[in-house]
DNA sequence: GTAGTAATTTAAAAGTATGGTAAAACAACA
DNA sequence: TGTTGTTTTACCATACTTTTAAATTACTAC
């Protein structure tokens, strides 16, 4: 279930979003300043932020920015006009829809969810990644093919979850001995043949005639595509 | 310059919105049938797509649903209701926004641009040289023409990749060796035509009449121009 | 045009690098 | 200490690169 932070001062307004919000079934946290919000933000991970342009404490434009500096929640900003709007596009901060006031808590129910679902799918949000019938995931480290656990030792399972979080993309042992390992510049690059060896071994129908993780030629590996 | 393919056929909306889109110095293209702009986004690869839901041709839904289960281009999709909108959120199609008629072309602009500027940040978006009906990733170190996967060596592939990214630019075989292999002063420079010889094969429909690299007499080779 | 010259294409052989694999050495941890 | 996971090593098969040399093609000058 998906936690979503309101930044607002009005409290009417807050208790309309919040009643329309939690009525879909989401998590609703709020604040009526802007470094109070900033500071909920910091401490209980919304997954998406939505956010008012006048505040007290600290401005709406100044929350987002810091919350863009420090991380890459969804932001849906609320601006009192539409010139307001075109304005801050102008600003290039780095919200991801604006609407303008006055709104109808449905359309802002609407963008949430296109928002959510967007921010969802991509890689870095995802805690469960889906590639073929593999399910990885990365919150509680296990791998499943066709709803059959798979047992992988961590270092397998960081370096499936790299190659994964990308498919399609080909990797360079040095990439790997990085993402998946931890320690760049030690370490002797067959170290990774070893493992994905054994990851074959494990997740791979045909370890000899490997459909998941595939070899790409004085590169490294990749991830298998669709 | 970011590419937008507008699909609507109201003849006078997608006029005003072309000049809009074009004025901010994006590139437009368009289509009047569902049909016709999925044929369209399959070859043009535009950055964006802005959508009606009424088309002839193609339900706008059924585009949507295409784009989606082909690639993960943004979807803009204008509905001409509110209440329609609502409906479409249930339906939990894989469009990005949504935008109720009427609207005004700021207001799609603005849009666009929030959403473009959160696809151009994601971290998928690969390095892809479309070149012909060739397209080189260099992600992923892959080359397919026409969809279909071709299979290339480390050096045919950092050949090529040397040659379209210049298409029309000739590279003597001394630049090309430095290029590609890496190893600048030492080798022999008729190697080169060794590889470009493979690399016909693998690429030219027929290698006797190279289409793609052209013989620079005396000088080396040349990706072909358009 | 034609002959002569130079550059390119081609195919095959010789050489080299890369990846797969299994097993041994090593490290971490209970 | 026994167990499990990680790294290294070494060998082999395979894939790739380079070289070679002959055949072909393109240019230049007559």
């Amino acid at each position: 279930m998906s936690t979503i932070l309101i930044i607002e001062d009005e409290p009417e307004l807050v208790k309309v979003l919040r009643s329309y919000l939690e009525q879909a079934g989401f998590n609703v946290l709020t604040a009526y300043r802007g470094d109070s919000g900033l500071s909920t933000w910091e401490h209980k991970h919304p997954d998406l932020v939505i956010l008012d342009l006048n505040l007290p404490g600290l401005d709406g434009l100044d929350v987002a920015r810091e919350i863009r500096r420090k991380g890459n929640t969804p932001i849906i900003m609320l601006t009192a006009r539409v010139e307001e709007m075109d304005q801050l596009i102008g600003l290039e901060l780095g919200a991801d829809d604006y609407i303008p006031k006055p709104f109808s808590p449905r359309v802002v129910l609407a963008r949430v969810r296109a928002l959510l679902r967007r921010s969802m799918s991509s890689p870095v949000a995802s805690q469960v990644l889906r590639v073929a019938n593999l399910e990885i995931n990365l919150d509680a480290h296990t791998v499943t093919r066709a709803g059959e656990l798979i047992d992988l030792t961590p270092t397998e399972f960081n370096l499936l979850a790299t190659l994964a979080a990308q498919p399609g993309r080909a990797f360079t042992r040095l990439q790997l001995l990085e993402a998946g390992l931890g320690n760049a510049y030690e370490g002797y690059e067959r170290t990774i043949d070893a493992h994905i060896k054994n990851l074959r071994a494990k997740i791979e129908p045909d370890p000899k005639k490997p459909r998941y993780i595939e070899t790409v030629f004085g590169i490294g590996y990749r991830f298998h595509k669709e």
